[in-house]
DNA sequence: GCGAGAGTTGACCGGTCAGTCAACGACGGA
DNA sequence: TCCGTCGTTGACTGACCGGTCAACTCTCGC
């Protein structure tokens, strides 16, 4: 028979791709079951609730991405140079999700984080440290960008890090309720703005 | 008796803010119906569906936005003083609301985009020439700032009013995952750096 | 051969979901 | 005075929700 492993590993791969589409609320443990071929009993051998197989979804998306996107963009090539990959690897992956669901699916953790945040504290936590390490990643690209003399040494690497992840949130939030994949492909790269000093256009006064 | 519009207006009003703290999901017909203290039968009179109500929430979520936080900053200054305003006064709006309701809400079309844009075509499409109604206000402020010579000629105001509204999104949401009011008060004012023409450090090679 | 534990099964639970319906005022115009 | 309409009421529906459970099979160490 298929090992233990199989089983949990078909409901954490079903409920991702569900959940991915459609919504944490609007996809419940039977239809997962069904569309994994599990019967609900061995669902509940393998976590206790629904919010538990929420957590290891949370955790598969990251290690998917990681594998496809992040860690592909950082293989080579100076800091900024990595940082353009990375927007340009994750409007590759916009398009290819595109393209294989039918749908512009969003960004797994900002669509779990917006539903469920203010609701179960254990996927806002787990999201929460999730976003933490991706902040600090772009955090360290861009101090590698300072220390190359890409950026001006007055940067402030962890605030444009932050804004950086926060616009690539807001473009993957937009793009899929327009239901258009160019929009991620045309905004991405934008993303290095945020890494810029912007005294200039920030000095007007209020 | 109380005119016909008052159960109406008080079903949008109390959803409304249910489904800010919430969401769109976990706050039920019968939920609402109990909290504005309204007979489910009677909300069946107003709204044909769930749905229904929802599109009149996002209505009337626009403009309470436009009187409370919009209207008010584009009220006088120039066009780059108006959009600083804008940043400021969503941060205020924000830490408002954060003050009433105990929890970050986020952005309430955001978070419905999210939840319901690939379920409910009809949700979607509302959000969607709201969004649209958005970008327009902010690409008419920065050829306004073009005119005003508070921009550079070539600046790409539709694309960079598409980055900035996203940009507002995506902060409203991980504030909202982080439960910090703070985050949106220091990440919006960077909104206006992707207003800057960013050719210098876009320009690094792939 | 024989337990033990992991994995599986399908029937089952109470509760809640969105939505329906027929009956019942209240009230304004004819 | 009567009638039509707008609003209200509360009981009701069928479907589905997340979760439980006792019984069963399979595999593996002994």
């Amino acid at each position: 028979m298929t090992p233990a492993t199989s089983t949990r590993e078909r409901l954490i791969a079903t409920a991702a791709g569900l959940w991915h589409v459609r919504s944490y609320a609007d996809v419940g443990v039977s239809e997962i079951c069904a569309a994994a071929d599990v019967r609900k009993g061995s669902f509940y051998h393998f976590f206790s609730s629904k919010q538990e197989l929420a957590v290891a979804v949370i955790d598969r998306h990251w290690e998917e991405a990681y594998v496809n996107v992040v860690g592909p963009a950082l293989r080579a090539g100076s800091p900024m140079e990595q940082l353009q990959r990375l927007t340009i690897g994750i409007a590759d992956e916009v398009e290819r999700l595109t393209d294989e669901l039918g749908v512009v699916p969003g960004c797994p953790f900002g669509n779990l984080a917006v539903e469920l945040s203010t609701i179960d504290g254990a996927v806002r936590d787990r999201l929460e440290s999730l976003f933490h390490d991706q902040r600090e990643m772009l955090r360290r690209l861009l101090e590698g960008a300072v220390e190359a003399g890409e950026l001006p040494a007055a940067t402030d690497a962890a605030g444009a890090a932050a804004a950086m992840h926060a616009y690539i949130e807001g473009v993957l939030l937009v793009s899929k309720n327009a239901n258009d994949a160019s929009i991620a492909r045309t905004l991405l790269p934008l993303t290095l703005r945020l890494a810029a000093d912007g005294t200039a256009v920030e000095a007007a006064s209020v």
